[in-house]
DNA sequence: GCGATCAGAT
DNA sequence: CACATCTGATCGC
């Protein structure tokens, strides 16, 4: 039942929010209320957000106990006092409307007009907030900062009030530029505790070109086009297709640069207007005679999903409608239905053109993981993509994955430690429950981490007695690939000190990361793998490195095992080696590591081999995807089995040359598919992947030669990897690849920073081999390993 | 009968 | 697997 005190057209919440503007000189309708005597006061304890549906994660509530919603009008609720908005797209604002009661919603000055004017949200209840400048509310320092996205378009930065602050990022939809590293606002959200990010494009198949170039290849289009139809006397008319608010850019350029005017419909006139992109200027006129270039509705030059399909008819229909003989088309959009490279795709019929340019307003997955890498945030919580709204849902996970390495992942150590401390009082719970429990909470009792701890603290080793039940206890928070003899050795180190062991083994796993991470971040297209036929990998990898570190006898730390071999032999990182003197328990079986023999003397198998090893049951979810490719029973006609596979091969095959649009053979298609067992979505993303990766100046047939593709195949069927780089720094590929196969499965989970123990179930052996993760993440983007 | 919400088309 | 928006059906009061 709703309050009554919402009938009467007063906000009931509103009181319960306080507003303060700094360097600021709006005057707030409402202030004046924030003043009055509670009719309800709130109740004290900030209440939890209930999980709520919606598409978008933007639309669940704010995970970590402020009072605020981002873009997620539809799911507002007594537990919220503040709302912020964006920008202005629908799928933002949705729930906004002339009834809107609930509070005020915060926004910038573009997006509060378009609020008033478009939707009729009730005036008092916007707040306009000028970007860059810091207001408070409800005790949180809130900054906007520009999006590069639409008009009016911002980012939001939340600072929480206390000794401790939190501080989270909400990109809102956004498009990455590098000039946000120099943004002051933004430097301090360095290391944040959450990005909220804007995952539309995250995917590495997605790729685009500066809106600069886009820009030009219009205006450079229109130009051409004005000349020719200026010689040969007769008009052409030029369609440019937008949505409602976005994309504005381009047709000021186009007005600019070709020095003419834009013709807008009554509607999009109404909001350039109150875009302030009005009449002013002269760009815009709603005088269809006055121009031949005209802005036109999103849909109606063809429909653009799955794939675009121009609307001729639809196009010659307006040509003809509105005077002309000829017409050229522009669809600007960020999905790349062609993968031309040399120039962008244009559909032609009779005197019809569509031109499909790659014009986005939201990051591409370079520019993604650009932003992640500089904010460094300790988590990404992905906003586009994700169903649901379940922040520990697959897809989210998913997303997650691709900013492994780029992330603080000190923050995951400490949740586990969390976790950890607070699974001696609960003993009845569940890790999960631990885990969900404490991420809830908030890190309000911090506790000391033992790192700090000098190593004088620690008792003598012979005197540590190590009991079962705390191996079992320090086990259970651990990978399962870590074995007793480590499990011991980290308990011999601590002391004893169950906590502190599990500190100082996450601590080792953050360190190994960032050290193989950094190496990897010096050159980092320069790495690559080659496929060699003699010399191991280690072999050569020890004598390209120069150790510029310090030899110097660790300090302080805690004394380690070395959990992994990896990290004993001459290939040891700085911190390795630095602490490897001092090693208390070396692993046994596994101290040696060549690249051609294991423990057992057995040859080692290809890494593809072991990853490749489907197990039996095939996944029945993803069947759909996968095709069963086999030549040689492509001729078994009489064979009814058969014919189910040819005939899903060839649709794999289809789906694959779809996707790429023809810029690779049907011979290079099936070859890939058959290294892929079939599964098109991998085949893709090492199509695309191997074209960002080597940045192949496109030669004329096709993109990917042939060959290419069988060469980056190769390239992990190979037993005798060796990279190509003269760096001095050694590269993770050589750990991996030096590695026995027992070996492989631990330097993955290290390599992909898969450590806390909530991710060991998905990473399970079995499962886990088979998960196309490793070839999103990991191996097959040659990034972390 | 009205507004909010959703499926589906554009 | 979906860059955004609109329309009309359906739900719930």
């Amino acid at each position: 039942p709703k309050p009554s005190t919402e009938t009467n057209g007063v906000p009931p919440l509103l009181p319960r929010l306080k507003i303060a503007l700094r360097h600021h000189l709006h005057t707030l309708p409402l202030l004046a209320r924030v003043a009055h005597p509670r009719p309800h006061p709130p109740p004290l304890r900030l209440r939890r957000h209930p999980a709520r549906p919606g598409l978008r994660a933007t639309h669940r509530p704010h995970p970590h106990n402020s009072r605020f919603l981002v873009d997620a009008f539809r799911h507002a609720g007594d537990f919220s006092v503040a709302y912020f908005l964006s920008h202005f797209h629908s799928d933002h604002y949705a729930g906004l409307g002339p009834s809107w009661r609930r509070g005020l919603v915060f926004c910038t000055a573009p997006t509060a007009r378009l609020l008033a004017s478009v939707l009729s949200v009730p005036p008092e209840l916007i707040v306009s907030i000028d970007i860059d400048v810091r207001i408070t509310v409800d005790g949180w320092s809130v900054v906007a900062v520009d999006a590069n996205h639409c008009p009016g378009a911002v980012q939001f930065l939340f600072t929480s009030p206390g000794p401790n602050p939190e501080r989270y990022v909400h990109t809102g939809d956004f498009r990455y530029t590098h000039s946000m590293r120099s943004n002051p606002n933004l430097l301090e959200f360095v290391g944040a505790d959450a990005l909220f990010l804007d995952t539309t494009y995250c995917n590495p198949k997605f790729t685009f070109p500066s809106q600069e170039e886009s820009l030009e290849y219009v205006v450079n289009t229109i130009k051409q086009v004005k000349e020719e139809s200026g010689a040969a006397g007769e008009r052409v008319l030029c369609l440019i297709a937008t949505y409602v608010v976005g994309k504005e850019r381009i047709l000021l350029e186009v007005a600019r640069r070709c020095r003419c005017m834009i013709h807008v419909d009554s509607r999009k006139m109404e909001i350039l207007t109150v875009l302030g992109f009005g009449g002013e200027k002269g760009v815009f006129t709603e005088d269809a005679s006055a121009t031949d270039v005209h802005v036109i509705g999103w849909n109606i030059l063809g429909e653009t999903w799955p794939y675009f399909r121009p609307n001729f008819v639809k196009m010659k229909e307006i040509m003809v409608e509105r005077g002309y003989t000829k017409a050229v088309g522009f669809v600007p959009t960020g999905w790349m239905y062609e993968t031309k490279k040399e120039g962008f795709a244009v559909r032609v019929k009779d005197s019809l053109k569509i031109h499909l340019v790659p014009y986005s307003e939201h990051s591409s997955y370079d520019e993604l993981r650009d932003y992640v890498k500089f904010l460094h945030p300790k988590r990404v919580i992905p906003t586009v993509g994700v169903d649901g709204g379940k922040l520990d849902g697959k897809e989210a996970i998913a997303l997650q994955k691709h900013f492994v390495g780029l992330v603080d992942e000190t923050a995951n150590k400490h949740e586990f430690l969390m976790a950890f401390n607070r699974r001696s009082a609960h003993a009845s719970l569940s890790h999960e429950d631990v885990l969900a429990k404490c991420c809830r909470e908030q890190d309000g009792e911090e506790f000391a981490l033992p790192e700090n701890n000098s190593v004088s603290e620690l008792p003598d080793n012979s005197e540590i007695k190590i009991t079962e039940g705390m191996k079992k206890e320090l086990s259970d928070f651990l990978p399962s690939w870590v074995n007793q003899d480590q499990i011991q050795g980290l308990l011999m180190s601590s002391g004893g000190d169950v906590v502190q062991s599990a500190s100082a083994f996450f601590e080792r796993e953050r360190d190994f990361f960032e050290e193989a991470n950094v190496s990897n971040n010096e050159k980092p297209k320069s790495v690559e793998i080659r496929t060699s036929d003699h010399g191991s990998s280690a072999d050569t990898s020890s004598q390209q490195e120069v150790p510029s570190f310090s030899q110097k006898p660790m300090e302080h730390s805690a004394k380690l095992v070395n959990l992994t071999p990896v990290r004993m032999n001459s290939n040891q990182t700085k911190k390795e080696r630095k602490r490897g003197s001092s090693t208390v328990n070396k692993s046994k079986k596994k101290g040696k590591s060549t690249a051609s023999t294991e423990a057992g003397g057995r040859k080692q198998p290809t890494i593809t081999n072991y990853f490749g090893r489907a197990p039996a049951a095939a996944s029945k979810s993803e069947s759909a995807n996968k095709v069963t490719v086999d030549p040689h029973q492509n001729n078994g006609e009489n064979n009814n089995q058969s014919m189910d596979i040819v005939e899903s091969h060839k649709q794999g095959v289809d789906q694959l040359l779809q996707i790429v649009d023809g810029s690779m053979s049907r011979e290079s298609a099936i070859s890939l598919l058959e290294k892929t067992k079939g599964d098109v979505n991998v085949a893709v993303d090492m199509f695309y992947s191997k074209i960002q990766n080597n940045n192949v100046p496109d030669s004329d047939k096709s993109i990917v030669p042939q060959n290419t593709q069988n060469e980056m195949i190769d390239k992990y069927d190979n037993t005798n990897m060796v990279h190509n780089s003269s760096q001095a720094t050694p590269k993770m590929q050589n750990f991996l690849l030096a590695l026995s196969p027992d070996d492989v499965l631990p330097a993955v989970y290290l390599c992909t920073n898969k450590i806390s123990p909530d991710h060991e179930n998905m990473l399970g052996t079995k499962h886990w081999r088979q998960s196309s993760y490793i070839c999103y993440g990991g191996v097959a983007r040659n990034e972390q390993i």
